[in-house]
DNA sequence: TCCAAAATCACCCTAAAGTATGAGCTTGAT
DNA sequence: ATCAAGCTCATACTTTAGGGTGATTTTGGA
């Protein structure tokens, strides 16, 4: 909630100056009032209360939330017409050489395929098909490929 | 965190004994150690920090975990109505179990999990999965998922 | 009942896929 | 100019996939 470390002195500084003011208070109060050691307890009451309070209060604020993830479902029509959809396709965030490699995969084509198909050495589709499904959230290319299908990435 | 009445009984119960237990630590000190009017803001420093500090602790234990629930999107193709290609199923002439291995396949399983899915041996789907590569004459798990995609065997 | 197909599993071996790490080169944007 | 990102490639290693063979058990139909 507060993450800026300017915040976390505004807090820091709100709390000793309301520690200052108290102790003021308090000595006025001895002071004016004549309060007797007897009668100890009964500000250390407010004492315990005021501070406790200022801890919950801090407690609070400084506490980060926790986050749950909710799966939504989203319907997508996947009717004859194909047309990619591009808003998925930014949000995995594939370069353009990992994508034509994620649809060589998704022909069925081996890497070693892949690999003379785009003139490069099998060694560069395996660095980028592991891209691929790290960015995918996947852990083999037969999950990659019914993923991207049915993001309407592609075919 | 905490829900129970009779935990929450036991915290207060817990904080009630711990203030009588200070103030007692107090009256102890004052009357032992004769600490003057003006040490106050020692010990009072030293009370703000404990009760601060009960404070957070209080708040931690008592609150309910803050939550913010981020609402992540499934895509589930919900398109036209998928009918099987009965006359090429046919043709391929897969049986029952090829059929249903070749399915999971197309979910992206490893045989692994494909084995454990069906209650069977890791070797059993080998052999499953060969059989279904031959009848389709494909080479590859993931060009008969494309080819079956293709031939609207499996949605 | 008997047989062929289906289903199950095992073993051994090779090929392919995937992981991890590092490094050189290019390119586009600030 | 420089700095991040993308593309390329390598090496070494582990895991998974796939091929070949053989065997046992189930089962549906002639």
């Amino acid at each position: 909630m507060i993450s800026n470390p300017l915040a976390k002195h505004k807090l820091t500084i709100l709390y000793g100056v309301s520690l200052a003011l108290l102790l003021f208070l308090l000595k006025w109060l001895e002071l004016k009032l004549i309060i007797v050691n007897h009668a100890y307890e009964a500000y250390m009451g407010a004492i315990a209360i005021f501070f406790t309070t200022l801890g919950i209060w801090l407690a609070l604020k400084l506490t980060k939330p926790k986050t749950v993830v909710v799966e939504k479902p989203v319907y997508i029509n996947n009717g004859p017409e194909f047309t990619i959809n591009q808003t998925e396709l930014d949000k995995l965030g594939l370069s353009k050489r990992e994508l034509e490699v994620l649809q060589l995969m998704a022909e069925g084509l081996s890497n070693q395929e892949i690999s003379e198909r785009l003139f490069v050495s099998l060694n560069t589709i395996k660095t980028h098909s592991a891209k691929v499904f790290e960015k995918m959230e996947v852990k083999r290319r037969t999950q990659a490929v019914e993923m991207a299908k049915r993001l309407c990435i592609i075919p």
